[in-house]
RNA sequence: GUGGCUAUGGUGAAGCGGUUAACACUUACGACUGUGACUCGUACAUACGUGGGUUCAAAUCCCACUAGCCACCCCA
């Protein structure tokens, strides 16, 4: 294949995309800050057996989705298929729970999945996260859910919805789960091959089966939330409590599954039918057996992770919004001196100025101060320059002025209007 | 890993066995006044994903490969 290919999935963001990213992050960063979340980067590249602890070894991710390899020291390491492993290695790893008994985190970056590239999906993919490691209170599932909604709504994405489930925890997921296999297991020629794969690897999926068959079969199959024991059903009625209280719109979703192990208890997606087959905005959940697994403190955990460039795609493309303050058009070898001195000088100052480097005619400078959308223009000519005086042309309305070629000067004309 | 669809320039595309491979945008230069937008003119695919085949003749038909897209699986 031509060196000039990238390689499948992973995708260039051009320019004009660009924008849009930055106004997502900015978003993030901006209503994350308010809610007392403080940035953290972590490295892209873990050890192997971190993402297997923490994802769970029978999950897709790390049974054949992880670009995984062994470094020149015999390394087994992975570049990471999503964020809160790397996040909870290096929370365990620094201590962060000395520092304060609640720990606000957010993360943004690149993750690695080895998937069939499809719409809102690609290998090399990008996600923002947030993750609250100390408390187990459900205000803070609440608040979580309403800070993520405050995300969109700043956006002006109104179209996803939050749907949100409980998933149990270690005490009660295995009745549950032994209760809905039982169930499956006695429609079991009902069900598609996939499903009856699924009945061993992981029955809950066969809840969110896309064939028709599957799902009338289990329409009328035991819930979760019928089995959550005293603990975790308290915990989740908490949560829609605070969610209604603060006037957060939700559905529950009983048949709602996550990918990942750890999940427990409080679990939610922020879903679109906008995506195709990509239904799922953010998404994420409690995790608060994570932690101690592996190998911290017994602290409980709550969190979610966002596709960018899911959320892109449900962003309108926005016009480029920047233009140059000034474009100086030269006439002649000594003006296009002075175009270059007054432009760095003005750039010092702060002002976005442009010029022709290529000795081009008057008219084709003019065309590019045109298309650049350039608010001023300055030309130069011989004449201007033994006066050391341009004319100074507001684009918009095309008035033009005589104009001392003094940085100062000009600047000030700049500011003005 | 499995399936379906598609592959023409920088972009969007016409073309359906014999055309100078339309048209529009973009880009470059020029005309209209040393000075943009509108208008007009000129230029820009030895070439139709790659490799084979059928035919007097293929971008147009057939096969293989590759890539992209969409879907399944799974997931943000």
């Amino acid at each position: 294949m031509a060196i000039t290919t990238g390689i499948k999935g992973f995708n260039d963001i051009l320019p004009n995309q660009v924008e849009k990213w930055q106004l997502i992050e900015a978003t993030a960063r901006r209503v994350f800050g308010i809610y007392g979340f403080s940035e953290i980067r972590v490295p892209i590249m873990e050890k192997t057996e971190l993402f297997a602890r923490s994802i769970g070894d029978a999950t897709d991710i790390v049974e054949k989705e992880m670009y995984s390899f062994t470094d020149k020291g015999e390394n087994l390491v992975t570049l990471r298929p999503e964020g809160t492993a790397g996040v909870m290695r290096a929370f365990i790893e620094h201590k962060l729970q000395v520092l304060d008994p609640v720990t606000k985190l957010y993360y943004l970056g690149p993750m690695f999945r080895y998937e069939r590239p499809q719409k809102g999906r690609s290998r090399q993919f990008h996600q923002i996260g947030a993750e609250v490691v100390g408390v187990t209170n459900p205000r803070v599932d609440a608040q979580l859910l309403v800070m993520l909604c405050h995300f969109f709504t700043d956006l002006g994405l109104t179209e996803p919805t939050l749907q949100i489930n409980s998933l149990g925890c270690p005490d009660c997921r295995p009745a549950y789960r032994a209760s809905l296999k039982g169930f499956l297991l006695e429609r079991l020629e009902r069900l598609c091959d996939d499903c009856r794969r699924r009945m061993e690897t992981n029955p809950l999926r066969a809840l969110d089966c896309k064939v028709a068959g599957c799902g009338e079969t289990t329409a009328d199959a035991p819930s979760v939330l019928d089995h959550l024991c005293q603990g975790c059903d308290d915990h989740f009625v908490a949560v829609r409590r605070h969610l209604e209280a603060t006037a957060t719109p939700f559905t529950i979703n009983s048949r709602m599954v996550r990918g990942l192990d750890y999940y427990t208890r409080t679990t939610f997606e922020l879903v679109t039918g906008l995506l195709g087959a990509q239904s799922a905005v953010a998404a994420g959940g409690r995790y608060d057996g994570l932690i101690q697994e592996l190998g911290g403190p017994a602290l409980p955990g709550i969190g979610f992770a966002m596709g960018v460039e899911r959320v892109a795609l449900l962003l309108a493309d926005r016009e480029t919004g920047r233009s140059p303050d000034l474009f100086i058009a030269a006439h002649g070898e000594a003006a296009g001196d002075e175009a270059f001195r007054l432009m760095i000088q003005l750039q010092r100052q702060g002002f976005w100025v442009e010029i022709d480097y290529e000795g081009k005619s008057l008219k084709s400078q003019m065309r590019r101060a045109d298309k650049l959308k350039a608010r001023f223009t300055l030309i130069i000519g011989e004449e201007e320059l033994l006066t050391a005086s341009g004319m100074l042309k507001a684009m918009a309305t095309g008035v033009q002025v005589a104009s001392p070629l003094d940085p100062s000067l000009l600047a000030e004309a700049l500011s003005c209007s």
